[in-house]
RNA sequence: UCCCCGGUAGCUCAGCUGGUAGAGCAGGUGACUGUUAAUCACCCUGUCGGCGGUUCGAAUCCGUCCCGGGGAGCCA
């Protein structure tokens, strides 16, 4: 227990006290996350937990409370006996989802399935949840039905764990960029840059918008940003490696399991860098990322194993062990026309990859990421750069099994002349890209960096089939509820 | 947005070629039990997605709209 000075996690008891003291009627309490508890278990222990109960079941003369408080995938089985003062008015009226106070003391368990378990002194309900009518039941839920109620859903153990992973994956990201020296920079959410190539863009305005001078708030059309990448560069083009993490937004009118009109992108971009190191760095994350989930989040990823797809871990780890397959587009084409297999669309060099065909190379030929780099220049942006041949640009999609496409990037065209004439060709006005122009005519450098979807990477690690279900509030066309 | 499939109890679903509904789970009551998706008995539950049409009669057939799933396009 907590000694007056002592420091835990670098927090002080005062800052802890202000987080989690005061909830309760009987005054101050110092609760006890679940997933400290369960790692370094006292027997013995005097403590205090608060959590949901997720079921109550009873014994003779005593019930048992399984609480999740949410630190952990694993709940603490509480013992409660019939000698506490609210025992049959309240403790046996208990059921999923209400919520409760228990000071107790560890023991060890004498029956299987735990190893520890509060023998509770007190029970204080926080919260009733009338099961009537509470949605969530002791027993399996369809995501579909669960997306219903997405307030709640992160209190089931496959939500819960998709945002513990999540947030891992987060921070993942911001430790790799910052050990490696990469600075963030806050793209703007608002632009007035449309990213050639990367989808529609909601209009930002504002109905007052007529009382501005010139009818648009910002004097000119705005809309939410479909990439952060154009301003990325700006910040590359000053401090060397940069990054951008942030929301994107996509009116595109997609249904499917791998698109959201609203999602989180990962960007960074690099002064002074080819496709290659690009590519290098690309594989480099996500092995870090995946290297950092395997060991951190086991217990989540397990449960993904057992109940959302089998063989993940492994797969996973086999990510981590191997090198990622590279070919160019045109091995790719040759490599596709020589399967076979017959594709609904025919595959022809000058095409872009389509679905079957980007699954076929990942999930049938490679098994495994594959980075695929240099496709025509006549299917992609403008900014990318024209390589010798002037056929092709020197991008790289890296595709992985079950997702597909997870990464795009490039090598940046950094020669004004040939970024000018490209711009001319796709039709893109170089007036109201003039500062993007600036950055090739003044001091001008080879730059590279790619964009992840961070929920494809979720996906991806999770093993969940339906990106709305690796977000908490999920933005589709139709549906926008809380 | 396009193609295919679906929408029936709180949840997951059954309901053949039209005759106005049923199971399991959940919930309630009781019994039993160091239980752990507990077990046993009994009880409760429905605008059959919305609207319109055909028909004596529609959950069932037709039209349309909404929503979900699978695939495609767009892409991350």
């Amino acid at each position: 227990m907590w000694r007056n000075g002592a420091v835990f996690q670098g927090i002080s008891r005062r800052q802890l006290n202000e987080v989690y003291g005061a909830l309760s009627e009987k005054g101050s309490f110092m609760r006890k996350r679940i997933a400290e508890i369960l790692a370094a278990p006292e027997v013995g222990e005097q403590l205090q937990i608060a959590g949901w109960v997720r079921t109550r079941r009873d014994a003779a003369g005593f019930s048992f409370l399984e609480v999740g408080d949410g630190s952990s995938l694993a709940n603490l089985q509480v013992i409660a006996e019939q000698t506490l003062a609210n025992y049959r008015d309240e403790v046996k009226k208990l059921s999923t989802g209400c919520t409760v106070l228990v000071t107790g003391v560890l023991q060890e368990s004498p029956a299987k399935g735990q190893s520890v378990e509060l023998r509770a002194d007190a029970i204080e309900v926080l919260g009733w949840a009338d099961p009537e009518s509470y949605p969530l039941q002791k027993k399996h839920h369809s995501f579909e039905f669960l997306r219903e109620i997405c307030h709640l859903r992160p209190r089931t153990n496959a939500l819960g764990a998709v945002a513990r992973v999540r947030s891992r994956l987060s921070y993942g990201v911001h430790t790799f960029f910052q050990e490696r020296g990469f600075i963030q920079v806050h793209t703007p959410i608002i632009t007035t840059s449309d990213c050639e190539g990367a989808g529609e863009m909601f209009q930002v305005t504002t109905p007052s918008a007529s009382s501005v001078d010139s009818g648009e708030f910002f004097g000119r059309p705005a809309g939410l940003t479909v990439s952060g990448q154009l301003q990325a560069e700006v910040y590359a083009q000053a401090l060397g490696n940069v990054y951008t993490f942030g929301p994107t937004f996509r009116a595109e009118n997609s249904n499917t399991s791998r698109h959201l009109a609203e999602f989180w992108m990962v960007e960074p971009e690099m002064a002074f860098c080819d496709l290659a190191r690009n590519r290098q760095l690309a594989e480099a994350m996500l092995k870090f990322l995946l290297r950092l989930v395997l060991t951190e989040c086991a217990a989540d990823l397990a449960l993904f194993d057992r109940f959302i797809a089998k063989g993940l871990v492994a797969k996973l780890e086999a990510v981590v062990d191997q090198d990622f397959s590279h070919i160019t587009y045109t091995q790719a084409v040759e490599q596709l026309q020589q399967s076979g297999q017959s594709f609904v669309y025919p595959v022809k060099w000058g095409i872009d990859l389509q679905s079957e065909h980007e699954r076929y190379l990942t999930e049938t030929i490679y098994q495994r990421p594959l980075i695929v780099t240099d496709y025509p220049a006549v299917i992609k942006p403008f900014y990318m750069r024209l390589s010798d041949d002037g056929l092709t640009v020197a991008a790289m999609d890296i595709l992985v099994p079950g997702i597909g496409e997870i990464i795009g990037g490039s090598q940046r065209e950094e020669r004004y002349d040939v970024l000018l004439a490209r711009m001319q060709q796709a039709g893109v006005d170089p007036l109201s890209y003039d500062w993007y122009l600036d950055l090739r005519r003044y001091g001008t450098v080879p730059h590279s960096g790619f964009g992840l979807g961070f929920e494809r990477l979720v996906q991806f690690v999770t093993g969940m089939a339906n990106i709305r279900e690796v977000i908490p509030f999920p933005r589709t066309p139709g549906f926008a509820p809380c």
